[in-house]
DNA sequence: GTCTATATACCGATAGAC
DNA sequence: GTCTATCGGTATATAGAC
């Protein structure tokens, strides 16, 4: 193994890891102690590789996006029609965020911080799965197969049901344990169900 | 003025300015020393009433749950029919939100976080606004008004779409200037007008 | 590139006067 | 009930040896 093998794989082991002690406890809660001690890599070895907590985290957010997008585009791009497209913009949406269960509190957080930490780049990858999803809408606008709503409003419906699903479910098992029979069973296994009954219930939405 | 008004607006004025403080920089980020400045109050004296963080924390949460509930209650139990119920629910689930701009970003650190520091009371609100909409869903269900649909997965509907959109603001400021015309316009000067909207899309996903 | 040791700063909490 | 002053613990970051 080379010098840079070793580096990549030092430096990928530390975003992993700092990505989840972002996710559950936030720029300000994470601990660059317990970042290096769980990655199992010296603490000044961050810096020497990264640097400090902000660009650390910045690295973080950015792999994090990138990995989505490219994902999302690629997905949603192999489709034909405004409905396919729909649907595996949805699908793989849930599969990105429960595969990376970090995602979604690592964006909340950044929503209720009135996304000072986003990094340049982080917004770019946004803008792109955006504009994924305003083109579908209005493919589907055009053929008649959706009816006329605000394609910003549709995407606040599709991204929020799926994070609060995603971030939700400590909250779940929570609430569970108070409500008893009258608490809605859903709780998914599988991601395509999950993404079914979003795009069902969504799909039914824009039918004309 | 006696003893007991005065503690009442100590705590109250504390108790507010804490709860941006949470807000805006979550519970780890929140700094005593700023709470107490900016409450105009000596830090001490947030010890002498409340007690630590922690407490601090636990206050602020629970009251801002309990004013958002007792509202929401309040309002829909006065319409009757499921549909003016549900318009109801969503309309003052808006103008809790944007009224209080600090209450969607408390719940999305929580929902971040595990909901690990969601005070017990705090779970007790929350299960009374589900059971509202849960209710509301099966009265339209069984007057033939709505379709058979998930409740919890509607209920996700609501409150991601609107606790994106309050959440989101920020945000949307940066993307803007980002994507220019592209970015579709999503800004509501009224509640009514986003209760409205959100109200109408939901409805028309309801319809059987 | 990776380690130990430490500088520097900050923050939560409290003791004690008034 | 409110103030000043301060303790004790902890965090980020870096200097310097290897």
């Amino acid at each position: 193994m080379n010098r840079a093998e070793s580096s990549l794989d030092t430096i990928d082991i530390i975003l992993r890891t700092a990505t989840e002690h972002f996710a559950e406890r936030g720029l300000a809660g994470a601990r660059i102690d317990e970042i290096a001690r769980d990655a199992g890599v010296n603490k000044a070895t961050i810096y020497y590789h990264i640097g400090g907590k902000d660009e650390l985290y910045a690295a973080v957010f950015r792999e994090n996006m990138r990995n989505s997008t490219e994902r999302l585009l690629s997905n949603v791009e192999a489709k034909q029609t405004a409905e396919e497209k729909f649907k595996a913009y949805v699908q793989t949406m849930v599969e990105n965020l429960r595969e990376n269960k970090a995602a979604a509190p690592l964006m909340m957080r950044e929503l209720a911080s009135g996304a000072e930490n986003i990094p340049q780049e982080g917004l770019q990858y946004i803008v792109k799965m955006l504009t994924t999803i305003i083109q579908t809408l209005e493919q589907g606008r055009q053929d008649g197969s959706f009816r006329d709503t605000n394609p910003g409003l549709t995407h606040l419906m599709i991204i929020g049901s799926i994070m609060f699903y995603t971030a939700g479910e400590p909250l779940r098992k929570k609430l569970m344990g108070l409500m008893g029979a009258d608490f809605p069973m859903l709780e998914y296994t599988k991601d395509c169900d999950l993404a079914r009954d979003i795009s069902d219930f969504l799909l039914h939405a824009l039918k004309p």
